[in-house]
DNA sequence: ATTTGCTATAAACCTAGGTTTATAGTTCAT
DNA sequence: ATGAACTATAAACCTAGGTTTATAGCAAAT
C-alpha cells in the first residue's frame, strides 16, 4: 500500500502519516521503501494506526507510545509493564475528574453551582 | 487581596493568572484596580478559579469556558444552557473513549492485543 | 511528450495554553 | 533614603501536535 491508501483506510492525513514516522511511532516492520522512495506499507499497519489514534485520543503523548513502539530501544517487558500500568492509573485519575466535572456542569444546570453566580 | 495571595490560595501561578484575566476568564466583579493599579481581588475569586481549575483540566478550554463567563456578552440562560449539556456530552465521549483504552491497555499487559505484537 | 496526480523532503507556519524577559513603577523594612 | 520584595505591561519565547508551503522527482493516462 501506498501513502494514500492509509491515508484513506486510517482517516490519518498524509501530513499526519509522515509526522508520525519521524517521531518514531511507526515501526520499521510497518514500512518500507520501494526503489523510487516511496513508502510501501504492509496491511497491518492499519490496525496498528487504529490503535495508535485510540491511545493518542485520551491519555498517551507521541513521545510516550514511541517509547512502547521503538524497537531500536529495547526496552524490556518488564519497563513497557510498568509504562502501561502507571497509563491505566493515569487513566483512573481522568474519570475520577471527569466525573466531578460531570457532576459540577449538572450541578449549574440545576443553578446549585457557586460559579453559576457569576455566569 | 493582591495577586500573590490569590496565587498561593489557588496554586495558579502569577503570570497565569494575569493571563486568564487577558483571556476574559475571570469577570471584573471578582477584580478590581487599586490606585496604584494593583490588581484588588475579592475573597471569592478563590472559589471561582478552583472551579476553573477543574473545568480547564478536563475538556473546558479557555475560550469556552470565558464564553460562559464573560458578562459583556450576556449570553442568554438558554444559549448557557446549551453549552452546558453539549458539554456533558462531550465529557461522555471521553469517558467511552477512556473505558474502550483501559480495556486496551489491560489487554496489552495479558499479552492479547494484537498491538502488543509490534511492542 | 506532456499534463495530471502521486510521492518525497525540509522548513516554515499554526494554535493552545502558558512562561519568561525586559523594563519600570510601588511599598515596606531598616 | 535605599535595598528587597511586590506590582505592572508588552513582547518574546516555549511545547505539543500537527499542517502548509516550496521545491522536486516519479507515474499513469491522454
Amino acid at each position: 500500500m501506498k501513502i494514500k491508501d492509509v491515508s484513506k483506510l486510517t482517516g490519518l492525513p498524509i501530513s499526519t502519516l509522515r509526522f508520525y514516522e519521524r517521531k518514531n511511532l511507526i515501526p520499521d516492520t510497518f514500512v518500507k521503501r520501494d526503489v523510487n522512495n516511496y513508502r510501501i506499507y504492509s496491511e497491518e499497519v492499519v490496525e496498528f494506526l487504529n490503535d495508535v489514534k485510540a491511545l493518542l485520543s485520551v491519555d498517551f503523548s507521541i513521545e510516550e507510545l514511541s517509547l512502547l513502539v521503538n524497537q531500536e530501544l529495547n526496552l524490556t517487558y518488564d519497563v513497557k509493564k510498568k509504562i502501561v500500568e502507571q497509563k491505566i492509573r493515569e487513566i483512573e485519575d481522568i474519570q475520577q475528574r471527569l466525573r466531578k466535572s460531570k457532576k459540577f456542569l449538572h450541578a449549574i444546570l440545576e443553578g446549585k453551582a457557586n460559579f453559576q453566580t457569576q455566569c
